[in-house]
DNA sequence: TAAAATTGAACAATCGATTGTGTAAATAGG
DNA sequence: CCTATTTACACAATCGATTGTTCAATTTTA
C-alpha cells in the first residue's frame, strides 16, 4: 500500500503547532520569526525521523520558482553537447538546480515547442544553443526577466549573454595552417546554415583563402544528424572534386561521417587528402594518421555558461550586465604534414 | 513589464463564466458535463486568441501527475548512453513525456539523492541504469506504486521490468572468436563491479576460455569517467602482461582509453595484440584497423524502454505483468585476423 | 399544470506549500 | 499595578489548477 506522503500539515498536526510555524522553520527564518530554540529543534527531530521532505510543486506553485534550469542543445548524442551538458549538469546540481535538457536537432518548430514547454513548467532559467528563426521566442523571454544564456552560437539581433569560441579565428588559423603546409585547394565542408558559428566559420576559411590568393571551395550540406543522409552527398563530393588536396570539416559531426567516406573511398590521408576539423573527439586522436582537429575548451565554455546563468539567476545580483564571453580554441595539430 | 502569465480565471472572467467551466471545456469534459457548443467555442477561440497555457504545476499539483520522466543514467557523456537518451527522449515528447536526466557515475549515493530529487518532483516514471546499492531505494519506489523500468544492468534481489542484452553469451561468443582466430592469452580489461552486465560479461569470458583449457586474465580497473585515471593503470598492466596476445575491453569507455594506451605503447593491431570491445563506437569503426566491437542495439533497447515505461503510465494497463526483456547484441567483427 | 427529469453551469474544497496580518501570553517600563 | 512591548506563534489568503456537489432554469412527462 503506498503510504502517502506527509505533507507540512502532518508534521504540524503530529506537534500541535501551527504549519505556518513549521514553514518558518523550514526555510531558515526561525531567528527572524522569533521562533524558540527548543521549539526548531522538536520539529526538525521529527522532520529527519519521518523523512518528511516538503513537496517542491506546491512549493514552486507559490514561490514562482522551480530551481529548474532548461538546457537546449543541437543534439544530446553529439559528444560535444554530451560533455558540456555533462559539465553543466554537474555545476546546476551542486548549486541546487536540476536540469531538463532537450535536442532541437537545429529545428525552429521544433525549438518554439520546447522553449513553450519549458514556460509551462516555470523553469528558472534558460540555457540554449540557438537554432536559426528563434529570435522572437528569445525576446520573449528576456522581456519577462527570464534569465537566458546562450552558447556555441548567437542571435546577432538580440541582446543576451552568450558564451562563444572565436569560430572567425579559429577557421583562418586553421585554414592558414593547412595553406602553410603547401595545400592549395583547400575544401570546406559545413552545413548550411545562417548560425552564426557556421558563418563565422566559412568567413574564417574565405579570409585565409583570399589573403593567399587561393580560390574557396565550399560544400554546404543540409543539416541531418542521421548519418546516412550525410555519407551519400559528402561521398560524391569527394569522387567529383578530385582536385582537392585538403578538407576542413565544419563540425565534427560531419567530420566523423567524412573520415568513413574518405575509409570507404580508400583516399589516404595525408597524401591523398590532408584533413582538419572543427570539435576535438576522440575519434580525431586515435585515427590513423590522427586528425588535427579545433578543439573547443568544452570545459570553459560550460564553465562560463553556468556561472553566468546562475550570477543572473542570484536576486542579489539585479542588474547583471550582459556578458558576451568569446573563448579560444586550440588547433591540436597531430600527425606529419604532406610536404 | 513582464505581463502577468493569464491564469484559468481570467479566462473565466473576461467570458463571465466560471472557471470550473473553462477547465472542463479545456480538458475535453465539455460533451460529458453538458457544456453548450457556443460556450465550447467561445472559450477555445479566447484561449488561442491571447494564448493561454494551463499552469502544469498546479495542474500537477493536484492530478498528482507531472507528465516527467526522470532517466537516470551512468554518464550522459558516453555515447552509449547518449544515444540512448537521445531515442528515449524523442519518443517520450511525442507521447507528451518530458525527460529529467541525470549521470549517476556509478556513485550511489549520488544515486539515492538523485532519486529522491525525483521524488520531489513527483516525475510520473524512473529509467535507471542502476548502480549496486540502490536496491531498497527501487524497491520504495516500487512500494508506492511508481513505475520503474532499468536497462543496461539490473537488480537481481529486485522484481523490476528491465531491458538488458545477453551479455554472458555477447562476451562468450566474442572470446570463442578470438579462441578461433588461435589466440591463447586473451585479457579481459574491465571494470571492478558487482553490476549485472559486468558480472555476466566476465562470466561468459571465463566460460569461453575454460571450454577451450585457456586460463583468464581478468584485470579491473575502479570505475572512474575520467580517462585520465584509466590511462595509468591500462599502462602499467600492458607493460606489465607482455604474455598477453589479445584484449578485451568490457566498455566502450575503456576501450577508448585502451586505444589510446596501445598507441602511446606503440603495440600494432592486431600483430601484437587483438581487440575487441563492448559497445561499438565511431571509434571502433574508424580505427585503423578497425577494431571489432559486440554493438548493442541502442535503437531497440531505447525502444523497449520507453515503450515498457508508457505502458505501465498507461492506467488503462492495470496489471501489466513484469517485462524482463533481453536483446541481442551483434558482433561487429573488423579488420583481418592474425594467423 | 404540477412534478420530474434534464440541461448548463457555478460553488467551494482541495493539492501543499508561503507569507502578511493578527493575537494571546510573557516581559518590561513607569 | 497598569500599560506598552516583545515574544512566540496561529489564521487565513494565495498560487492555478481539478472535481464532487449543488442548483437554477428549462424541458419533458403525466
Amino acid at each position: 500500500m503506498p503510504q502517502k506522503r506527509l505533507s507540512i500539515v502532518d508534521i504540524a498536526n503530529q506537534l500541535n503547532i501551527s504549519k505556518t510555524t513549521v514553514s518558518f522553520i523550514l526555510n531558515g527564518r526561525a531567528q527572524e520569526k522569533r521562533i524558540s530554540a527548543e521549539l526548531v529543534e522538536r520539529v526538525l527531530k521529527l522532520v529527519k525521523e519521518v523523512g518528511y521532505k516538503p513537496n517542491s510543486l506546491a512549493k514552486s506553485l507559490r514561490t514562482g520558482k522551480s530551481n529548474i534550469i532548461g538546457l537546449m542543445v543541437e543534439d544530446i548524442s553529439n559528444p560535444f553537447f554530451s560533455s558540456i551538458a555533462r559539465l553543466i549538469e554537474d555545476r546546476a546540481y551542486e548549486n541546487g538546480y536540476k536540469i531538463i535538457y532537450c535536442s532541437t536537432y537545429n529545428n525552429t518548430e521544433k525549438t518554439k515547442d520546447l522553449i513553450g514547454m519549458f514556460r509551462d513548467r516555470h523553469v528558472d532559467g534558460y540555457i540554449i544553443a540557438p537554432p536559426e528563426g528563434i529570435e522572437d521566442d528569445v525576446s520573449d523571454l528576456l522581456k519577462d526577466n527570464l534569465p537566458v544564456v546562450l552558447f556555441d552560437r548567437y542571435l546577432p539581433l538580440v541582446d543576451t549573454d552568450y558564451i562563444i569560441v572565436n569560430n572567425l579565428f579559429s577557421a583562418y588559423n586553421a585554414t592558414q595552417h593547412l595553406i602553410g603546409q603547401g595545400y592549395k585547394n583547400i575544401a570546406l565542408l559545413t552545413f548550411f546554415s545562417n548560425q552564426s558559428q557556421m558563418q563565422d566559420r566559412a568567413k574564417g576559411y574565405k579570409m585565409a583563402l583570399k589573403e593567399n590568393n587561393l580560390k574557396p571551395i565550399l560544400k554546404e550540406l543540409t543539416f541531418n544528424q542521421n548519418p546516412k543522409y550525410l555519407v551519400e552527398p559528402i561521398t560524391s563530393f569527394l569522387r567529383k572534386r578530385k582536385d582537392i588536396d585538403a578538407i576542413i570539416f565544419g563540425t565534427n559531426h560531419i567530420g566523423t561521417c567524412g573520415l568513413k567516406v574518405i575509409n570507404n573511398l580508400g583516399i589516404s590521408i595525408p597524401s591523398d587528402l590532408a584533413v582538419v576539423s572543427f570539435d576535438d573527439s576522440d575519434v580525431y586522436e586515435l585515427h590513423s594518421p590522427p586528425i588535427t582537429a579545433i578543439s573547443q575548451p568544452t570545459e570553459e565554455i560550460a564553465n562560463n555558461v553556468i556561472t553566468t546563468l546562475l550570477s543572473k539567476l542570484n536576486p542579489a545580483a539585479e542588474n547583471v550586465k550582459t556578458h558576451a564571453i568569446t573563448l579560444h580554441t586550440e588547433l591540436a595539430i597531430r600527425g606529419s604534414s604532406k610536404k
